[in-house]
DNA sequence: CGCCAGGTTGAGCACGATCAAAGAGCGTGG
DNA sequence: CCACGCTCTTTGATCGTGCTCAACCTGGCG
C-alpha cells in the first residue's frame, strides 16, 4: 500500500475520479473539505437505513453495497472499485450498506460540505450525473443476470467482468497473460453477488475448470483460459 | 385522453417532470426543440442497441424498458410513469428497449438539442442527476427482489409498489377505496418484471385471493383487502 | 355461436438450495 | 518440524420451489 499522498494533485485517480473536471485551484478547496481514510476488510463505512452523512471516492481497495431483508437474506447490490464514487448525495438515508472487501483507501466528504461545492461546480456535478447513468446501466444488466440467467451463466458473466473491471480501475493484474487475476473475496461473496450459494458458486468453478475453459489458482486465482468459450456461456445481452 | 396541450405551461406533469425547475422564460426555449407524441400499446420508442437518439418526458400512460438475451429470454429492468424522464442523455447505444404498455403521451427532444440545452441550464441537470439516483434507488431495491425473494414475496412487493407509484403519478385510481386500482398490463408483463413465468403469476395471486389479501376484479383490477398481510408477505427490506 | 387471446389449473421435472461431512490452506504454538 | 485449530472450500445426498408442458376455462368480439 502507498503512501498517502498530501494533495489531491498527485492522487492516484486524478484523473479518473470526479475530480478529473476541477481544475488546481477548484480541488485545493476540496482537498481542504475533504480526508483521507482506510478501511480494514470487512470494516463497514455506514449502514443500511444510517443517515448517509458521507460521501467520497474510493483511491484503493474494492468495497461491496449490500441490502438485506429484515430474515438476514442478503444481496450484494454494487461492487465498487478505485475512481468510483461512494454515497448518495441530496438523499436522506442510505438504501444500503458500504462494506470494504479489502483494505480499502477513500477520501470521504461530509455530506452537506460536499453537496455545498457541488451546486457551485456544475462541471463537477454533470460528471457525478455521468457516473450514475453509467452505475445504472450496470444495475439493469445486473437485473438480467439475477432474473434469467442460469448459475453457469451467471458466473462466467461474473469473471469476465470482474476481469475487465479490475483492469480497468487499475488493479494490477497477476503477472503472465491479461486474463489471470486475483478475486478480492472468497467463494461467499460470489454468492453473494450472483445471488446463488456458496456450494452452487464451487460447483460450477470446478465445472468450468474440469472443461478446461478457466483454472484456478489457489483460492482467489483466475486464469481465463478460453475467454471465447466464457464468453458463450455467458450470453452476454443482444 | 385529454387534448395536447399548446405550450409547456399548461402541461401535466409541468410541476413533477424535470422541467419543474424551469421558469417560464427557459420553458419556452425547451417547448420550440420539443415535440409531442402518442405511442400505442406495445408501440417502442426505440430498442436496445439503437443509437439513442431521444430523450423526453412521460406525460401520460406507462412504459416499460426491457433488456433480452440473444435466445429470447426478456426482463423488463424499469417501468416508466407520467413525469419519469426516458432516454439516456451523454451516452451512445440504448441498453434496453423503450416500449408503450399502454397508450402513452410523451414528449420528446433531441438528445443533441437537449444535451446542448441542459449544459446551459444546471438547474435541470441537477433534477436529472435527483431523478436517476432514484431510479438507481429503485434498481438496486429490484435486484435484492430477485435475487433473493421467494415467488409469494415477489407478488406482494410488486403489488404494493404498483398501488403507490399508480397514485404517486397521477393514475386515477378506481372507485372505492384507495386500494383499489387498475394493472395497466397483464400477467405476462407481471411475470417479466418480477422474474417468473406467467404461470407461477396466476397461481400466486389466485392464492392471495384465496387467502382473503386481496380481491381480483376482471384479468387487470386489483383491491388490496389486507393491506397488513400483504406488507407481511413483501419482507420489506430492513 | 364460434373463435381466439389471455388466464387458470394440473402433473412432472430440474435446477439450485439445504443439510451434512470431509478436505485444503494457513497461522500458531509446542 | 509437525500437530493443532480455524476458516474457507469442495463434494455428496436429498429436498423443494418454480419451470415446463399440456389441457382447460373465460370473456370479448366478429
Amino acid at each position: 500500500m502507498t503512501a498517502l499522498p498530501r494533495s489531491c494533485e498527485m492522487c492516484v485517480v486524478r484523473n479518473r475520479a470526479v475530480c478529473s473536471v476541477l481544475d488546481g485551484e477548484e480541488l485545493s478547496v476540496l482537498n481542504r473539505i475533504g480526508r483521507r481514510q482506510t478501511l480494514a476488510p470487512g470494516q463497514s463505512l455506514y449502514w443500511e437505513g444510517d443517515d448517509a452523512l458521507l460521501v467520497g471516492n474510493v483511491l484503493e481497495g474494492v468495497l461491496k453495497l449490500t441490502t438485506s431483508l429484515s430474515d438476514g437474506r442478503e444481496q450484494t447490490v454494487g461492487l465498487v472499485y478505485p475512481s468510483d464514487f461512494i454515497g448518495r448525495p441530496f438523499g436522506n438515508t442510505a438504501g444500503h450498506s458500504v462494506t470494504a472487501l479489502t483494505e480499502a483507501r477513500i477520501c470521504t466528504f461530509a455530506q452537506s460540505d460536499f453537496e455545498r461545492f457541488a451546486e457551485d461546480h456544475p462541471k463537477l456535478e454533470h460528471k457525478l450525473y455521468e457516473k450514475t447513468l453509467t452505475e445504472l446501466d450496470r444495475a439493469r444488466e445486473w437485473m438480467l443476470l439475477l432474473a434469467r440467467k442460469s448459475a453457469s451463466e451467471r458466473i462466467a458473466t461474473f469473471l469476465l467482468e470482474m476481469s475487465d473491471r479490475l483492469r480497468a480501475s487499475g488493479c494490477a493484474p497477476l503477472p503472465g497473460t491479461l486474463d489471470r487475476f486475483e478475486l478480492p473475496f472468497g467463494r461467499q461473496q460470489i454468492g453473494d453477488v450472483l445471488g446463488l450459494t456458496i456450494e452452487t458458486v464451487s460447483r460450477r468453478l470446478t465445472a468450468l475448470k474440469r472443461e478446461g475453459i478457466i483454472d484456478l489458482e489457489g483460492r482467489r486465482g483466475i486464469v481465463i483460459v478460453d475467454r471465447a468459450a466464457l464468453e458463450d456461456q455467458a450470453q452476454a445481452g443482444e
